[in-house]
DNA sequence: ACAAAAGTGTTTGGAGTACACCCATGA
DNA sequence: TCATGGGTGTACTCCAAACACTTTTGT
């Protein structure tokens, strides 16, 4: 394996998104920064500058599998971000610097979302910095580094459109065996619809690809439902 | 205005497709390179390496105009390409450090999809290189520079799925003053498909955005057929 | 008058939408 | 037995698709 060089000019950042049962969330970083004996806390993306002989994709892969430990994620990439201005931020730049121990100039990012099963126990191996899940809806009022901020909201712009078009990335986010309401609401969720549950449900008997278990839920306080899983091979191109 | 210092790590492409009435084109550079007393010709997309001071999009701009002397053309940002392979020909790279003047290592490039009037007169005011427009079909046979082939039919994907679901940006590829059927036939042509010319004509009576003149077209060797608009103010969102 | 493309309606099937009640389970 | 969500059917509307003949114009 040759030496691991990295190239500062170019960065991948991934806008990872789980979904609880509830709500659409996406996992984010503390970065915690001490200034002049002040404390500075705010969030950021999982990112990182690319390696010299490393492709973009890969280093999508790398990244999440440093921070996450998993292999086969869901990856597609939907922008690049290169305004000179995003690197403004002398906070940012001097972080960086220290962080990647290279002099920093302007950086050009690519972005890419990636869908996990919030339920699988993620190793957060990682860094100083803590992995934890944020309520979408909070993203428009955090503190997060560099233009994140804009990226996750365009990254939640590109999953509606693309979910519009092939629905297989929601199975993704939902466990492995889920019921129909958990797909609805994940669906309602990311189309910011209000589905009728009759309607829903044709909508579902429809698709091949989701297929029914012969079992249910246990231990509900009510009727227990029944359990569906996502069967890949039964999509029609 | 500051000095024009080029970033050579990143770059920006542009596929720009027009449309002839007939055939779907898109616009290539040729490019002749003298190697050992010997000639090589094959052809590239427009595109340029970034300057320091320029966001991604100004920079597609700046290459489009200085190319076609036009300015206000239809825009899209659509994917980066960042293999480091894909500055792995040695001809590629001598001829960029040529050229640019500059030591030329590994290049990320953004690539965008644009959209234009082939009957405007392009002011092709630029380089020693000639722009000529190319069949789309026979990209897949041309001797192209880098990963351009590649480039060109991601950006040919992109724009189908893109055109689904607004079709107004077909309106960039028409003339002002259209016939239904050159609509269709250009409709055709993105979506693969043989639509039937009375459910096309339905169709397009409920684009709001479509408006019938009081012109038809003048001198054809057959039934003279009426011309509409695009009228952008229409749009329904 | 002929060649060439323009323009025009009707029918059918499938998909989406609106809407209200009974069912199963645990507490 | 009650509270909680699960699960089911019908009627209507709209859109997409299939399909063939008459009209206009130039040569």
């Amino acid at each position: 394996m040759s030496e691991q060089v990295y190239n500062p000019h170019v960065s991948v950042d991934c806008v990872v998104f789980g979904f609880d049962g509830e709500q659409l969330k996406v996992l984010l970083l503390e970065r915690n920064i001490t200034e002049q004996n002040t404390e500075f806390n705010d969030k950021k993306l999982p990112g990182s500058i690319i390696l010299e002989e490393e492709d973009l994709d890969d280093a999508a892969t790398r990244i999440l599998n440093e921070l996450t430990g998993m292999r086969n994620i869901y990856l597609s990439q939907f922008h690049s971000f290169g305004n000179p201005a995003r690197t403004g931020n002398p906070r940012d730049v001097l972080w960086l610097e220290k962080t990647t121990q290279l002099k920093i100039g302007r950086i050009v990012t690519v972005a890419y979302v990636a869908l996990i099963k919030i339920d699988r126990k993620l190793a957060f191996a990682s860094e100083v910095s803590k992995a934890k899940w944020y309520d979408v809806k909070l993203v428009k009022d955090m503190n997060l580094a560099f233009d994140h901020r804009e990226i996750i909201l365009k990254g939640l712009e590109h999953i509606r459109r693309n979910t519009d078009l092939n629905p297989h990335a929601l199975f993704e986010l939902l466990p492995r065996k889920f019921t129909i309401s958990q797909l609805r609401t994940l669906y309602d969720m990311v189309h910011q619809t209000r589905s009728d549950v009759r309607n829903f449900q044709k909508k579902v008997a429809q698709w091949p690809f989701v297929v029914m278990l012969d079992e249910t839920e246990k231990n509900v306080a009510h009727r227990a439902a029944r359990l569906y899983k996502f069967d890949r091979k039964k999509i029609n191109y």
